[in-house]
DNA sequence: AATATTGCTCTACAAAGTAGATTAAATTAA
DNA sequence: TTAATTTAATCTACTTTGTAGAGCAATATT
C-alpha cells in the first residue's frame, strides 16, 4: 500500500452505514441503508467482500448474533467500527472538507442562479 | 459498471484539485496541491493514469500548453473539469454529506471532550 | 422430513489505485 | 552545436478495491 492513509470510496460508505445503524449493523440492513439513503445499490457480493476486507484491515469488528432468534434463517453477523476505522473516516472527511473549501459555495450559487434563470426562461 | 454513479476516492480528489487550481491545473501542480493540502503523496504514475481515465470518462478535458514558454522543459498539459465531472462530484458530495449526517457532531464533541480531558490530565 | 425464510460464503472478474523508469521537449552551458 | 539541465508527460506492470450472483447454511414452519 502506498499511503495506508486513505480508504476507498465504498469502504467509507460502508463504515458510515455501520456507524449509523449502530446495534442493527448487519449485511442486509447495511445494504438497504445505502440503497435508501444514497441510492447506492450494492450486490450482495459487493457488500460482503467489502465488509470482509474492512474487518481484515482492522477497521471493523464482527460478532455473530444469538443463534436462537425468534425467526427463521441464519444468524446475523453484526459489525462495529473500530477506533482505527473511525480514524480512517475522520482523515478522509478532513481531506474532502479541505478540498471542497471554497467550491461548495460557488456550486450553491451556481445552482441558485440556474434555478432563477429557469424561472425567468422556463 | 454497476452504477455509473459514483467515482473513486482518488478521482474525486483529482477533480477537486483541478477545480481549485483553475488555470494552473496541470500534472505537477496537481501533485503538489494534493501533497500540500491533504498530505496525499501520489507517485507520478498514479496521478497521470487517474487523469487519463477521468479524461476517457469525459469528466475532464485536456489541452496542451503553449509550446514556446519562457522556460525549459516539455509543454504542460492543462486540465479542466467538464459539466459531467462537476455533476459526478456533486453526487458524491451529496451522498457523503448524507451519510455523515448526525455523525460529524458526535465526532466534534468527542474530540472536544478528549481535549478537555487532556487538559485535566496532561 | 420437506419447505420456506433469512442471511452469509465463495469464486471469478472488472475497475481504480500505485510505482518509477523512461521518454520528450525545451533551455542553458560547454 | 552538442552536451547537460530542467520540466513534465508517457508507458508498463502490478496491487487493491469494487462488482456480481449462484450456492450454501441455519433456523422456523408445515
Amino acid at each position: 500500500m502506498a499511503q495506508d492513509k486513505f480508504i476507498g470510496e465504498l469502504e467509507q460508505m460502508v463504515l458510515l452505514s455501520v456507524l449509523q445503524l449502530k446495534a442493527e449493523a448487519y449485511g442486509t440492513q447495511i445494504r438497504l441503508y445505502l440503497a435508501d439513503k444514497v441510492g447506492r445499490d450494492l450486490s450482495i457480493g459487493a457488500l460482503y467482500t467489502t465488509l470482509e476486507r474492512l474487518e481484515q484491515k482492522g477497521l471493523l469488528t464482527a460478532r455473530l448474533g444469538e443463534a436462537t432468534a425468534e425467526r427463521g434463517g441464519r444468524a446475523k453477523k453484526y459489525f462495529a467500527v473500530t477506533a482505527e476505522g473511525q480514524q480512517a473516516l475522520n482523515r478522509s472527511k478532513q481531506a474532502f472538507d479541505q478540498l471542497w473549501q471554497g467550491l461548495a459555495l460557488k456550486q450553491a450559487i451556481h445552482g441558485a442562479l440556474h434555478q432563477d434563470l429557469m424561472e425567468l426562461h422556463p
